[in-house]
DNA sequence: CCATAACCGAGACGGTACGTCTTGTCTTGCC
DNA sequence: GGCAAGACAAGACGTACCGTCTCGGTTATGG
């Protein structure tokens, strides 16, 4: 942190430089090495500007994914007309991440956050399309008859994330291949 | 641990005692209120028998699965020729682990462990049938033309997983009926 | 300990439970049952605070010296012009230690940390007059023709704390009678 | 521990690599960093071997003394008729043991050892003459003149080695010039 | 315009748990 | 029955963090 500023209001720079601190560590270290005492001291501040503002790891974590600091991953899904092509505009940046050695790490860090931090959960969920973005994808392609007007407009994006997700889980992450057969297989036209 | 029994080989009475609390306070408390200290505590034995045998928390749960202490989930899957009402075996064993609070805790801390352990996540893999049951089950419905010739067998189990493990990171576990919907999506009859 | 009292400057109330605590454990259960761990409890501390202050038990024994937390023996030898006289002064109070079972084994205890940590040694020393005291005292006594020219004046203390200490180690206190008869021999008018 | 014999009698090997372990180590890494386990590993030996014949470090310690394993100190002061010549005998060893860096720290941890058993005290004080050599040899001194008859024959030789067995604890170990003018005040001919 | 209140970095505090080491007892299997 | 080997329950070691609490100091605001 640098450009001290102390004053009866909130601090951006420290707010900027704990967070920046919490992504670059987690990266780094992953989850369970991930310590407060870490964050003060990388950042520069005073483990109580932490507790102040944020009451447990999951919450700065939360924090930094909301603010895209740890991973990018796009979250809107654009709407074309084309279902599989703009599948592949979000599947490419999920891929960029699990393909990366550290972006797998970073991708069990969150999940072993998710795990003990509900927030985490929500807010990964979120990031990852599960939330809204796929289930609103799909409805509009049910919509454009290009997928079965029964097909589970809500559980689909489940499906393809859990099937990306669980492998990362087991150090052997899908490939890009499996992952677009299973795409075929999940998201047939009508008919 | 009674009978206390010493001698320069591997007292089997303790082995039981350190798993059996490990399963017991694994469910109780969660992963990451899991500690060697507590569980040597509650198994009435010395850490040092711990670590003689198992060189971290994650080696103890891995443990505990391989023996079956800590989930009653079908791991094989049967083969009558009807793959819906096979898979509904397994299925019945899965829904009763997520639908209840204490299971859907334990499965989250299992998913917190395998984050941070490798082999924790190959042991839960197998738990759920991903590594192998349901490929295999899947390969063997093909050939009866219960299933689609081009199905990706060896991914649909991880689809199927996925989606019910994922929502129960987030606290919010797929429901029955949802993952029947998934099911009849993701296993149509060959078309 | 009472009146907790955190802070970035170092709390006495804390400092003062240490200390007393390890002169009443030292007191009671002899050096080599005295533990870190024990210290911190019986002062109700927790084990970093004993750490961060002191590198070890010997540190926090010299302190208790220091401070007469341990052993009521004068470290002043008055200067009366009369050296026996004044000499009985400080000889009464070790006399009093010694004979005691319980200050015996204190003694006993010092010995044994002095034994393996040299500043208690030191501080040892300095507690029974070896270091200056008596050797002043005997200097005076020459000037005032009390006590031969030639006599070791730097040595006789020596001589003396080493025979009150030496019976004690092996559990056979001198007594009164005979450390007078020593001084007797050792102290003797010029002439 | 060579010559592996066991049977129903007690394997004088086992005790000798036993014996010789404890002075080896006492003297490498002094009393509070031997262990019964360095011992028995030093010695080749299992532990119960140790147990089962010393009940603690005190007793080898003792035993090693006994043996004359730890240190070459004459114990018998001999009697030509020369007090001074004498002791010279004696203090001749001594200075040798209490001059050499390894000797004195060997002295230390013998007083450590002493300070928390009372029989290693015993033997510490007849190995250095305290008992009964010194004491013997000044009454035969009185009985020929060369030493006052009212010294107290049976206190002198307390003095003299507590002169030399303090001052070795603080880690300044007396010089010999100064224990030779300690003597001359000491052991004054009749006067 | 100055007091006051909230912020800041720093870090001490009572604790819990870590993973290692040693203790003294007990058991196994060989001799 | 002695022996080497070593597992066992117990518990201390010294370190790392936890989350709480002061400490001084800084700075914006409101009486």
């Amino acid at each position: 942190m640098s450009e001290h500023r102390n004053g009866p209001v909130r601090s951006a720079a420290a707010r900027d430089a704990i967070l920046d601190a919490t992504a670059r560590l987690l990266a780094k270290q992953g989850y369970d090495n991930l310590t407060m005492e870490g964050i003060a001291k990388e950042a520069g501040v005073g483990k109580q500007t932490i507790y102040r503002w944020w009451p447990s790891r999951g919450a700065l974590i939360t924090d930094c994914m909301s603010e895209g600091r740890l991973m990018p991953i796009e979250i809107e899904i654009p709407d074309t007309g084309h279902l599989r092509a703009d599948l592949n505009v979000w599947l490419e940046s999920v891929i960029a991440v699990v393909s990366d050695p550290g972006g797998a790490a970073l991708l069990r860090s969150l999940v072993a956050a998710a795990a003990e931090d509900g927030a985490v959960g929500d807010r990964l969920a979120e990031m990852l399309g599960m939330d809204q973005a796929l289930s609103l994808r799909f409805a509009s392609a049910v919509r454009m008859d290009q997928l079965s007007e029964d097909a589970p407009v809500d559980l689909l994006g489940l499906a393809i994330v859990g099937a990306i997700i669980v492998p990362v889980l087991a150090r052997r992450p899908i490939s890009p291949d499996e992952l677009r057969r299973l795409l075929d297989h999940l998201v047939r036209p009508a008919g």
